[in-house]
DNA sequence: AATTTTATGAATCAAATGTTGCTTGACCTC
DNA sequence: GAGGTCAAGCAACATTTGATTCATAAAATT
């Protein structure tokens, strides 16, 4: 629950000291994240022994806990939806050994996903979008643990355009495309860390040489491929699992196609109309439960 | 000046290590405020003193200064502490058009994906896990907008395990593996609405022929391979865009391989510290920066 | 090849943090 | 007035924090 609602319900019952310290905290929450707990004891004029009882009054365990709360609401993107749900079901169930550890990370990948589609997160999107729908032609560009998000962005995005290029040719003759782009294409390539070599050559390549604009999907600005990026569309890859997770990523690159599928608009629904009909003629699909949306 | 403007400039002339903290710093802005410098260092992966230096260096005298940069840019106004952030909601009817959509569409990919890792998801989790840990080899099909998900279930499935086998053979070769296929393999098959007709065509051929089992990760029990399936994995991929989702999917098979991983406990990690090795042979991942975990 | 410079992490240190135990004093009840 | 309960604060505590020192390893320079 809200500390500031769960302080303002039990101030009545609060002694006066423990009012003085309740007072500070509600008109300061902000320094309750930021500042030490004798620090705002000091600035309360209490002793620091009040704000420890303070809290444990209105049910923390810890002040660590009670500081944790403020500190949430303060993050710039509180995708806390699904981390406190994480956390009273587990209370709940106890959950142990597997289960436990495939709840936290269904949880925070979640929450990554959520986290990627922020303010920021979307404007960067729309930003991606642009300069994607001016390109000449589109590059999708991914190695390894990347490949299939580079993979499912050039197949959905095939359903409606036909410009799109994915550079996986078998052989290693995967870039050889590269060498006819030019500064009116875009690149989109898709690389976290650890970054494979081949990713970061190719998009320098394409960057330096051709003059081409590459749309980064990274996990920093300051990712090799982040740095040498028009656009970076950034993503969170850590889970208290052993590796690190590429949902946030794939989530991501969905949303950008499907955002250009909808900027396309009619033009769009056309082509993909089109793509049944091709799939249609080639029995791609089972007949039974058919939906509308191909991909 | 901005902290992180501070930081993108300096990058450069920094020291790889160094280089290390700032990313951590730059990505992770909020956790500099609001967490403790080891902390900090401990998430990003270097020893506390490279923080130190990292704030020596970009020109502050202590980390207290450095990190009251940050926590200044993180406080809000006073009065928006009545007002309780109602902010998401605003700005979701705020936003209008593309920005709005894309919004949504994060906002319920990301519930698919916890929905996904419920009790009952993540019962049959640990319940696919257990058949596949006995089988004697692992088979993964995925056909067009499935088949980024079986590949990269196989890909990470294949840094810690031998037995894993891609069908997606050049020249329609792709299911020529089933035909050794017997009944103490496994086969996981995705396939969400509309359904690939090759998907479910060799998955009955395994089921039926080969008495192997199926995994199923799909969008129903009553799907057509749900009915051939030994277990049977669930997600939604309802989305309030043109096309469906893939990312829920995505998701689970990317928590399955995960738990596998972590149940097979230390075998797993030295099996993924010799793909690291090998790896490295290759030369496959940029030196700088490297982490610890493969994919 | 030799030498200087730079980068890095382990060990260490003093300072601070949050907590606990104990004491004091006020107020109430019987 | 004796006994009890509750607030409140002091002092000591084990931890943790951020900084410093030093030895070694790696680069760069001569």
């Amino acid at each position: 629950m809200d500390p500031a609602s769960r302080i303002t319900e039990a101030f009545d019952r609060l002694p006066p000291q423990l009012q003085a310290a309740a007072r500070f905290v509600l008109d300061h929450p902000d320094d309750v994240a930021l500042l030490s707990m004798r620090e705002q004891a000091r600035r309360a004029g209490v002793p620091p022994v009040t704000m420890t009882r303070l809290a444990r009054q209105l049910g923390f365990g810890d002040y660590r806990e009670f500081r944790e709360l403020h500190a949430r609401g303060l993050r710039r993107s509180p995708a806390s939806h699904f981390s406190e749900r994480a956390g009273s079901l587990q209370q709940n169930q106890k959950m142990k050994g597997d289960a436990a550890l495939a709840a936290q990370i269904g949880w925070t990948v979640a929450e990554h996903v959520a986290g990627s589609h922020d303010d920021g997160g979307i404007a960067t999107l729309i930003a991606a979008a642009r300069q994607i729908e001016k390109a000449r032609r589109v590059y999708f560009l991914g190695a390894r643990s990347c490949h299939s998000v580079a993979f499912h962005a050039h197949y959905v995005y095939s359903l409606f355009r036909d410009n799109g290029l994915l550079l996986d040719g078998a052989g290693d003759t995967g870039s050889d495309a590269l060498r006819h782009a030019t500064a009116d294409d875009v690149l989109l390539a898709v690389s976290v860390a650890p970054y494979a070599s081949v990713t970061l050559e190719r998009a320098a390549y394409a960057a330096r040489h051709r003059r081409t604009s590459v749309v980064a999907l990274t996990d920093s600005k300051l990712s090799p491929i982040g740095r040498e990026a028009a656009v970076c569309l950034l993503v969170r890859t850590t889970t208290p699992s052993f590796f690190h997770a590429m949902t946030p990523a794939f989530a991501l690159a969905e949303t950008l196609i499907a955002l250009l599928a909808a900027r396309a608009g009619d033009k769009a629904l056309g082509a993909i109309r089109n793509s049944e009909a091709q799939l249609d003629a080639f029995a791609t699909f089972s007949p039974s439960n058919r939906r509308k949306r191909i991909p």
